[in-house]
RNA sequence: GCGAGAGUGGUGGAAUUGGUAGACACGCCAGAUUUAGGAUCUGGUACCUUCGGGUGUAAGGGUUCAAGUCCCUUCUCUCGCACCA
């Protein structure tokens, strides 16, 4: 299917494009620099999320948020602010390695070739970023950094190492975080290459996040972020409040293992406790488990433990357990309740355990029916009668509050009161606390691979102590290798290059050390890279605290939903540790954010390319020109929404910039335009400067569309009128905007011309229409004067004909007048 | 199931604080130009109509002089999370 039709054009746009896209690289038009005497509120930080430079090359996704950063960065340059906008690679990462462990080639040769040709491609679309700043997460002077900030994490404990069940990949012969694993109908598997993945328990680095659980939570509220970003967030980190309690087992095993611990958030069904479940890895299974039970318990545990993620979290699927003949005491009544193992409950939540309170859980309930467990209702609907004989379970779980039954003395209280009361209870039997959970979990941090920051660590002398390497030996480069294949014992490449792992340990003691030989996950340098740019040539600090106070936080921060949890919450985390040991002035980075939404296949489909509906932007660019491909992608709709590419519609676009460049071709008259031409100008710049500002690029292309038809239907062209419009042009198309400037004879470049201004009192019409209805439905108009009052107006309406026989033997109600707008009759 | 967002012509989409629904663009129709096609230009284009008008913003109800916009109920779609105790 041809996606591209050549198109008989006569506006030169090629030739153009080149032409000043080599100006403003030669005249550094776009170079900024921190300048003191610009004040505060005149300096902005636009930021885009910079590319993974893939091999594959631009996609017309990329163009999308990048021409909307990149018109509002015109838009505020031409209105007087000095702009922060600068490009960067994120260039460490799973695809390069991967070739490299195919084809033999350095990754860094793929990398910095993958770089140059995407730079290429970005130049060609008239970006008007400072190059000058321009950084790549994989090389040593940007890592230097990054391998700093990690001595940070550990020096103030929130970097450690711990054996946990990890998903590792055997295929690429590396441990990914949770967030890296995706579940599929064929199980688990790694995101990023969709290889299969299995759990095992491996020593890990990882770092501390939950310690800022609260605060990522909390602070997220005062984010001008899209809602659903931050529901986003709020879910993934999953602060629950409720109560651990303390169930003494009847027969302990040991004195050490007296008892189970469990999270709940509904402390006020205590009562309703009728039994136990383990996790199937709980350390507690094997210890409990009474002989009798010996067999089917480890049977049981043995399949659960086989399970894929899938089948286990499969919610249609029919629940399963296992008894282990043991029992536990109900710290409220004293009750014997059995313990069950079942693989409904996760090791990695709360404490592997729970109390079952089947009445008023859907889960237990479906539990304890399958296994004839018993339930007992102590919670009462509200609106029911409370009495002892309404006290008797329902048809399903009741979740919801209500008043406490068959709970000793709580009988009666409401569920909030009742959860308070039990706590305070439990806390003085020592059974128990309030305590608050969170789904997120610590982040494994270390990769099992070559193609990414080492960790600048050191395992020194016998004991294996560790030690940081001091700053002034950082960065730890990565050294040259045979093979870029894992060393397959689940240790990275770096292992097999003995005379980079052995080295004299850092603290000067002359002991010898192994350097730690794991790297970091790609996203440790898009953690931070915000920064980098605010200095990127320092080699003394990570950036100036002068630079870091001239810019941040981030103004504008533009980029796919698709890093709406794990780029932004990492992001968010590193910055407040930064901001804690007071080397950044924010606690949080990003201000705004706005997510661009995804362009799909002219088909309606995503784009793939399996499914051949892939529009390579280079094409496009050379069909249509960079202009017809800033323009189109930001006419096609809200820039958050997503929606299908249109090849119509970009020639559409097209048609709008060559009737542009024809009008151009008029002779500039320097008298007066008619004065018609001129209010639609004010009306326009009104329009496009609102519109622009709110990012509403779609309404400001179309009014400029309006403006330019009309301008059309004229035989002359205006310096009057044809100079502002250039301008409101510019950060839209701005090579042809260019190309027209220097032809009208202005000083070059229009890029840094001045924003035009418009005349409030031009933009609306001297005379308008004012709609008549009776009963609320419109039946004539009349044309009037701009502002005439209410009285005359409603007389001008009732003077039409058709309104009097409207009117006429009705019993008049009321007369509604909005001035300038309608008249509306009420009438019996 | 939970959370977030969205339903407007043939299509993408416009519609200040409630105030003439369908801007702009695509597509389509007619005409002009052209040897023809393409390109370009002009005009038309929500639906129904007995040409008076009537009906229309997912469906139903409500508030109001007036509802795409506010409220309630239902349905559908997209995205995210998903046995989180």
């Amino acid at each position: 299917m041809p996606i591209l039709f050549a198109t008989m054009s006569r506006y030169p746009f090629t030739e153009i494009e080149k032409k000043w896209q080599a100006y403003w690289e030669e005249n550094k038009t776009f170079r900024v620099v921190e300048d003191e005497s610009i004040p505060r509120e005149k300096r902005r930080y636009v930021l885009d999320m910079f590319p993974y430079p893939s091999s594959s090359g631009l996609h017309v996704g990329h163009p999308e948020g990048y021409t909307a950063t990149d018109i509002y960065t015109r838009f505020l340059r031409m209105n007087g602010y000095a702009v922060l906008h600068p490009m960067g690679f994120d260039s460490f990462g799973l695809p390069a390695e991967n070739y490299a462990i195919q084809t033999g080639t350095h990754p860094r040769e793929e990398t910095e070739k993958n770089i140059d040709r995407f730079r290429v491609q970005i130049k060609s679309l008239g970006l008007s970023y400072d190059w000058d700043r321009e950084i790549s997460t994989h090389r040593p002077e940007y890592y230097k950094w990054t391998q700093w900030i990690f001595l940070i994490l550990y020096e103030r404990g929130l970097a450690y190492m711990e054996e946990v069940p990890v998903w590792y990949c055997p295929d690429m012969g590396t441990v990914l975080a949770n967030e890296e694993v995706i579940t599929t109908p064929d199980g688990p598997r790694s995101e990023r290459g969709d290889y299969p993945v299995e759990r095992k328990p491996l020593r890990q680095w990882m770092l501390r996040i939950t310690e800022y659980a609260d605060r990522l939570l909390e602070d997220l509220e005062d984010l001008d972020w899209p809602e659903s970003i931050k529901a986003m967030q709020r879910n993934w980190i999953g602060r629950s409040e409720g109560a651990n309690v303390r169930f003494a087992l009847a027969e302990p095993p040991s004195e050490a293992e007296s008892e189970i611990e469990v999270f709940t958030t509904r402390p006020d069904t205590l009562f309703g406790a009728t039994y136990m479940v383990l996790a199937p890895e709980h350390p507690l299974v094997a210890q409990i488990t009474t002989s009798g039970q010996t067999d089917v318990v480890r049977n049981y545990v043995e399949r659960a433990l086989q399970k894929s993620d899938l089948e286990r979290t499969d919610l249609a699927k029919d629940k399963s357990g296992a008894f282990t003949g043991a029992y536990a005491i109900n710290p409220v009544n004293e009750e014997r309740i059995p313990i069950w193992v079942a693989d409904y409950i996760l090791m990695s939540y709360g404490t592997g355990a729970i109390m079952a309170v089947p009445a008023h859980d859907e889960r237990d309930w479906e539990f304890a029916s399958m296994y004839d467990l018993p339930i007992r209702k102590v919670v009462a609907e509200p609106a029911a009668e409370v009495s002892v004989g309404s006290a008797e379970p329902g048809e399903n779980a009741y979740t919801g509050d209500g008043v406490a039954v068959n709970s000793g003395h709580f009988d009666g209280k409401d569920t909030a009161t009742v959860k308070r009361e039990i706590v305070e209870w439990l806390q003085q039997l020592g059974k128990g606390e309030f305590a608050v959970n969170y789904k997120l979990r610590d982040w494994i941090f270390s990769r099992q691979r070559y193609w990414g920051e080492p960790i600048p660590l050191v395992h020194c002398g016998e004991e294996g102590q560790i030690c940081p390497v001091p700053e002034n030996q950082l960065p730890v480069t990565l050294p040259e290798v045979e093979s870029y294949k894992p060393a397959g014992t689940g240790e990275s490449p770096l292992a097999r290059v003995e005379e980079w792992v052995h080295c004299e340990c850092p603290d000067g003691s002359g002991r010898t050390g192994r350097r730690e030989t794991n790297t970091m996950p790609q996203w440790a340098g898009s953690c931070w890279y915000y920064l980098r740019y605010l200095d990127p040539h320092n080699d003394s600090e990570f950036a100036a605290r002068e630079k870091i106070e001239y810019w941040m936080p981030v103004d504008l921060y533009v980029g796919g939903a698709e890093h709406a949890v794990l780029h932004l919450l990492y992001a968010r985390f590193w910055h407040k540790v930064l901001f804690d040991i007071g080397v950044v002035n924010t606690d949080e980075p990003f201000r705004r954010l706005v997510n661009q939404g995804v362009i799909m296949g002219p088909d309606g489909y995503r784009m793939s390319k399996s499914r051949g509906n892939v529009v390579n932007p280079d094409e496009v660019v050379e069909s249509f020109g960079a202009d017809t491909l800033r323009v189109y992608e930001m006419f096609m709709g809200p820039l958050e929404a997503s929606k299908p590419w249109s090849t119509n519609g970009l020639q559409g676009v097209h048609r709008f910039l060559d009737r542009v460049w024809r009008i151009a071709e008029r002779e500039i008259l320097d008298d007066p335009s008619p004065s018609e031409l001129v209010r639609l100008l004010h009306k326009t710049i009104k329009k496009v400067t609102s519109d622009t500002e709110s990012l509403d690029f779609n309404t400001a292309i179309s009014q400029m569309m309006i403006f330019v038809n009309e301008l059309f239907k004229q035989q002359t062209l205006h310096r009057d009128i044809w100079e502002p419009f250039i301008r409101l042009l510019a950060p839209y198309a701005p090579h042809l905007a260019e190309e027209l400037w220097e032809r009208a004879g202005c000083r070059s470049p229009v890029s840094l011309a001045e924003w035009p201004s418009y005349d409030e009192s031009l933009t609306h019409d001297d005379t308008l229409t004012i709609a008549v209805q009776v009963n609320g439905k419109v039946r004539a108009e009349f044309e009037t004067a701009r502002d005439t009052g209410k009285d005359r107006i409603e007389a001008q309406a009732r003077a039409i004909p058709k309104i009097q026989g409207y009117l006429e033997g009705r019993t008049p109600v009321r007369t509604v007048v909005v001035p300038n707008k309608l008249v509306n009759f009420v009438v019996k």
